[in-house]
DNA sequence: AAATAAATTTAGACAAACCTAAAAATATTT
DNA sequence: AAATATTTTTAGGTTTGTCTAAATTTATTT
């Protein structure tokens, strides 16, 4: 049996664990329409993976990753985030545009490439979403990730993540110089309409409303 | 019909291009051989191809990439060979170790990747094996650069560049006092382990290993 | 508990890219 | 120019991943 995985068993697997950490209803139904595809297609291939021993699935029953499963899932994302990573901090594209060319970059295959990757980043554990990378063990750190409103003031945090994904949020994070990785701090909370100051490294301080505010989550020790 | 063109399609009109530039027999048979693959199978394409405007192509008569084709060709060798500098410059990769990674890689399909990351690389004009890399208009620099191995013996050659730009390597070239300009000669290939011992002018003659020497790429008229 | 609805699976087809074996066209000998 | 050899193409089949339409199983109503 074939060990390599095709690019389209791999999109499964990843699915799959996504849909998993997501939601608790995981059926073919849902699966296809993560998947773009029809319930019958998805039918045909959970029998493919349950033969390759990727997950357990009993007909009519539902399916699941197993071990092995969830192991090559996690290093189907790893491979994801890395690549986000690279085109992010090295080739210098915006956050919201990188999806799309890493769901390409992650099905090349070689160990060697990931490895010699993950060293040039400086080993990175999140990625520009502000999601966590897997380790080469398939380990995900654990991100102690805040709400902003929870950081201490004068307290320093890193920007981990932003729950609005959206154009016009993006933008504004823009304007302001705002994004992942960027060491943020509070100097006033406004009780009045709960707008923060906030002081980024580089950069004159500034007022956010609580709109904004409510949507960046950091991370601090 | 579909503009995109798939990975095999692209492999095709990769090993066309080759062989073209290379000798002049262009037939079924051996284009099957460079493929790893069987006569039949280059028939089923070459019709597809020929649909798709990309080659010339009358059948029992014989077949060549046209303007279109050629355009494509480069366009993937491009891509091909900015990954090749890529892996060895930013990733420390031998450059006898990236091409099947580079394979890969030069089917990503975003102008925009390939766009940044010769921006990132400083849009070079060579690959690590100092083959030439086409640039966005397909347009191949007429470099006279080779491999210090291709300089024939006792023929005068002046250092044009070094692919591994490590640390080690770069205090290995300052100890034989190799630098960017020097001039070059060979005076015997030893073919038990590929070490060369050269010359430069103002210093004995020294041996330097294929690891070092695979390295160096020379300027020769 | 029967009827209806929803989810899932099977059956049978299709396109892409490959294969083998046989047929057809072209080249080379004799 | 016949005979033989080589090259190329066709015919028909396989695998992967998809599809539609119909059948089956499970869930929900009435």
């Amino acid at each position: 049996m074939n060990l390599k995985l095709s690019t389209s068993e791999e999109n499964y697997i990843k699915s799959i664990y996504h849909l998993q950490s997501v939601s608790d209803i995981v059926n073919t139904n849902s699966l296809a329409k993560e998947l773009n595809t029809k319930a019958a297609s998805v039918t045909d291939m959970l029998k493919k993976l349950k033969l390759k021993k990727l997950i357990q699935y009993e007909r009519y029953y539902g399916f699941k990753l197993n071990d092995k499963g969830t192991q090559t899932a996690l290093s189907i994302i790893r491979r994801h985030r890395l690549w986000e990573y690279f085109l992010v901090s090295k080739l210098g594209f915006d956050w919201d545009k990188v999806h799309i060319i890493a769901e390409e970059l992650e099905h090349v295959s070689s160990m060697e490439l990931i490895k010699k990757l993950d060293t040039y980043l400086g080993n990175p554990k999140i990625d520009p979403h502000g999601d966590p990378i897997p380790d080469v063990n398939g380990r995900l750190p654990v991100i102690k990730q805040i709400n902003l409103f929870k950081l201490p003031l004068k307290k320093t945090g890193i920007v981990s993540s932003v729950s609005n994904q959206s154009p016009q949020m993006l933008e504004m994070l823009k304007h302001y110089g705002i994004r992942i990785g960027s060491q943020i701090k509070i100097n006033k909370a406004f009780d009045f309409d709960r707008s923060l100051e906030i002081k980024l490294s580089k950069q004159p301080a500034c007022i956010i409303s609580e709109q904004v505010a409510k949507n960046i989550f950091v991370y601090h020790d």
